[in-house]
DNA sequence: AACGAAACCTGCGCGC
DNA sequence: TGCGCGCAGGTTTCGT
């Protein structure tokens, strides 16, 4: 569940308490999370001081000293810092001793969370960064236009492949299609340049808001780290199903369009 | 080539 | 109460 203003919230909270501490112990209790061969993972983290975290779409990006660590944390991943000491939790499957003897520690029920090791100078040249879309805010919006206007499939499924734009999941994509009122099953073949253009806009808005205010906490995606979103106090249309719309009082309903629950106000958005 | 569906996992809520 | 089932979601992989 953790889009793009959850993962931003979750860099910002987590580097704040980790910066420049140097990683001396790594425990792997579920090995399928790291996608990078195991002994180069090992060899390659351990003994490295964590100098930044950046982000690029829903990706964390961990500087060490010599390498990057790419971590997605797909619908439920977690990071929780504990004493060395603290009981491990069934759900935590990666834990990284820290040299003030605190650990972080990946958490993730349905263990889907991605971690890929590279080399600091070629990163952003390697899987999964190197096809990885611009985020809205930078996305030129002519190039949208060009990218999808020959594809036959719902708009919602464009806005959600992160290999055309970045960051946007399936809150963000409902509320910014009800933005800039376009139903998510049209197909993006029939939308205009100026339509391509509001739908930019829209992500871009609905993204920095719901990061001003921290994400949306909904459901069991209650954040890692005491991180408590404010985004759902703003939500137009999802999770909304029998509501009205505060735009035209029209009942919110329910839809599957890309194969995912999708919120729509039937009046507002064509 | 390009799209949809299944798979990856687990917990939860539903109906019986 | 307890069981089985479907659903949820981000992304990749498989099948058409």
């Amino acid at each position: 569940m953790p889009e793009l203003p959850e993962v931003e919230t979750v860099r910002r909270t987590l580097l704040l308490k980790i910066k420049d501490k140097k990683i001396i112990d790594i425990n792997c209790l579920y090995p399928n999370i790291i996608k990078t061969d195991m002994t180069y993972f090992m060899t390659h983290v351990i003994n490295q001081s964590i100098r930044d975290i950046k982000r690029m779409g829903k990706y964390l990006i961990f500087i060490l000293d010599k390498n990057v660590m790419i971590i997605h944390l797909r619908m439920e991943g977690k990071f929780f810092i504990k004493q060395y000491d603290e009981e491990i939790d069934k759900h935590e499957h990666i834990i990284f001793t820290l040299d003030d003897m605190s650990q972080l520690r990946y958490h993730d029920v349905r263990k889907f969370g991605t971690l890929h090791i590279h080399p600091i100078d070629n990163y952003l040249k390697a899987y999964p960064l190197n096809v990885l879309g611009s985020e809205p805010k930078d996305k030129d919006k002519l190039d949208f236009y060009h990218q999808i206007h020959h594809s036959n499939r719902p708009i919602k499924g464009v806005m959600l492949d992160q290999h055309i734009i970045s960051g946007l999941g399936n809150i963000y994509v409902d509320e910014t299609l009800f933005l800039a009122k376009i139903h998510p099953s049209r197909l993006a073949s029939k939308i205009t340049k100026k339509q391509a253009s509001d739908l930019i806009d829209a992500a871009t808005k609905v993204l920095s808001k719901a990061v001003e205010l921290g994400g949306t906490t909904i459901r069991s995606y209650t954040s890692s780290l005491g991180v408590h979103g404010r985004f759902q106090n703003e939500l137009n249309v999802h999770t909304k199903q029998g509501e009205s719309c505060p735009v035209c009082a029209h009942e919110i309903i329910k839809i599957k369009v890309a194969g995912r629950g999708t919120y729509v106000c039937p009046k507002c958005q064509k």
